[in-house]
DNA sequence: GCCGTTTTCGGCCCGACTGTTTTCAGTCG
């Protein structure tokens, strides 16, 4: 069994939980795995047969005996139990704003109501209202909550809300009665999708701030208004949040709103055994009730005497253990990134002449860039045959003697056959300054098959890069059958690197990937996949993921000046 | 259900907001 599929079976058992009202703490254990399965860089199968479920934090002795039950038998007996006690319909009752687990337990004992259908039913004939402890608004407002789950197709994709976000931000921040503000939330750790847009503001003028954001245009409904939340849906269904505090409470209110909960809860407990306490205001003496820090961010983390902790990192994945050691990465930044190592031109797919593209890479500081058009086979999108291949190089050779200061890389994005050949003779991979190879066909093999179609490919010693190397599209396409673990080890045997795409419906390899990476001592290539010019702005959301990943400067290929690139790909 | 240089039992993060109440329960992040 798939660490997903157990992951699965847990959430499962905890909304169950939730709904016959079982203690909240022992919902909270069942999240807990949940969120270390969905996050595990390894199949937990693995841990198991070594024996080691128990050192895992969070795993006692009743969830390894039920892990071990179900890797031994792929079925859990209590699971199957708790499923005849409650109807499945209740369980995706959670998933509607403005109903918990009270109100599923409520509406299934008083009106038999075990699904989203039947709900609805109820709420158009106003049978709700006259529960006990409901009225009119709440009946009203999960009317409102079911539509709303109706139109929200799940989360967006970090690439279209963060420059919405910017553009939010801009607007509220030129207003003088803003005296700081910032992005929140998931958004602001750069997760590859977000739910909603958190916004914090510090402002003594609350109101007028909270009047112009529930007026900015593209706004279509104001789900509520208030001194210090306000919550708005623009186009697209994005629900935008924005949250008004006081100035000294600017650094206790971000680090709160940013998160991750898990995060934020250890960091509590933290806090709690050294009598103090944490809370959106700021860092608080539990005896004296003084308040001890919270004007940054900083200071909240210096005051448990933790380093600070960049947001990309606050997922509860050691970092805090980390900062205690004073161990944490230095994380990469954008400006270490010397070039791009993954566009097309016109000469395939692309819609840029190569010399285009090199001016928009050498405006953005960049020294150099790799042109990788796709290969002979993949004819929709332009694939290159072996005589083009041939002129295109010599066309990259005569625009680097005319630059200056920067250097077009002959690339190609070289489809792997479904064998694990190579869509192009060696006698041509040589001629190339880089390599990169990539699956376009045959998505639907299995594991083992796609897995060593694609080492295969690692062993030709003229490929450098696996180009995304799951294959998966976010919101399109699930990662094809392919076993990551298997790839970095194999990619460190072959000295080859792995990419990191930056294009945010990729973002493969993805943050725990990178980690895997990381730890095996892989480096990682950072390439947009730019069709066109403009896309090489996407650097910024390769970068994000990386350092969601824990990755460095010295972890990523593409830090390196031009000279040690070369000499790089040569070795 | 987990966990322990204050504990193997009794704790487990913290507050805002809403709607229903007349002091609080439920939901959310």
């Amino acid at each position: 069994m798939r660490n997903s599929e157990i992951a699965q079976i847990f959430q499962d058992i905890a909304d169950i939980l939730e709904i016959k009202g079982e203690n909240p703490f022992r919902v909270r254990a069942y999240h807990k795995i949940v969120r270390i399965l969905e996050t595990l860089p390894e199949e937990i199968e693995k841990v198991c047969q070594r024996g080691e479920l128990r050192n895992i934090p969070g795993v006692g002795e009743g969830l390894a005996k039920k892990i071990e039950e179900l890797l031994a038998t792929g079925k859990l007996a209590y699971y199957e139990d708790l499923k005849k006690q409650v109807p499945s319909g209740l369980v995706e009752l959670l998933a509607i704003p403005e109903i918990g687990p009270k109100t599923v337990s409520l509406l299934y004992k008083e009106l038999g109501i075990n699904n989203v259908r039947e709900l609805e039913k109820a709420v158009k004939e106003h049978r709700l209202k006259d529960l006990p402890g409901m009225g009119p608004k709440t009946e009203e407002n999960i009317r409102r909550g079911i539509e709303l789950l109706k139109k929200k197709q799940g989360r967006m994709l970090l690439g279209r809300a963060y420059p919405l976000a910017q553009s939010i931000i801009e607007r509220l921040g030129g207003l003088p009665e803003v005296d700081r503000i910032s992005l929140a939330g998931s958004l602001r750790r750069m997760r590859e999708t977000i739910g909603d847009i958190d916004i914090l503001v510090a402002s003594r003028k609350p109101r007028r701030v909270m009047q112009v954001f529930t007026e900015l245009p593209g706004v279509t409904e104001i789900l509520s208004i208030g001194e210090t939340k306000s919550s708005i849906i623009m186009e697209e269904n994005l629900q935008v949040d924005v949250r008004v505090v006081e100035p000294d409470s600017f650094g206790a209110a971000l680090q709160y709103f940013t998160g991750s909960k898990p995060h934020n809860i250890k960091l509590r407990e933290i806090a709690n055994k050294r009598g103090l306490k944490i809370n959106e205001y700021g860092v608080f003496e539990i005896k004296s009730g003084e308040k001890i820090s919270g004007q940054t961010e900083e200071e909240v983390y210096a005051t448990l005497d933790l380093s600070y902790i960049p947001p990309e990192l606050r997922e509860e994945r050691g970092e805090i253990e980390a900062a205690q050691e004073g161990k944490l990465p230095h994380l990469v930044e954008l400006r270490d990134i010397q070039g791009d190592l993954h566009v097309h031109s016109r000469w395939s797919d692309g819609s840029d002449s190569i010399r285009e593209l090199a001016e928009a890479a050498g405006k953005r500081g960049y020294r150099y860039m790799a042109v990788c058009d796709h290969s002979q086979s993949l004819k929709v999108a332009g694939g290159l045959s072996v005589d083009e291949r041939w002129k295109q190089i010599e066309e990259i050779r005569k625009i680097n003697k005319e630059l200056k200061n920067f250097r077009v890389l002959a690339g190609a994005e070289v489809d792997i056959h479904s064998d694990g050949s190579l869509d192009y003779e060696d006698e041509l991979l040589k001629e190339l300054d880089i390599v990169i190879a990539a699956i376009h066909s045959g998505f639907k093999q299995n594991r083992e098959i796609m897995t060593g179609r694609v080492v295969r490919a690692m062993e030709n010693r003229f490929v450098h890069i696996i180009a995304h190397p799951t294959g998966r599209l976010l919101h399109e396409r699930e990662p094809y059958q392919v076993d990551v673990e298997t790839l970095v080890r194999e990619a460190r045997r072959t000295g080859t690197f792995l990419e990191l795409n930056a294009f945010p419906e990729r973002l493969d390899l993805n943050d725990i990937h990178c980690r895997q990476a990381k730890e095996a001592g892989v480096m990682v290539a950072l390439g947009t996949d730019a069709h066109h010019q403009g896309q090489m702005e996407m650097m910024p959301y390769g970068v994000a993921t990386a350092r969601r990943g824990w990755l460095e400067k010295k972890d990523i290929l593409n830090t390196l000046s031009l000279k040690d690139l070369l000499k790089r790909l040569k070795g």
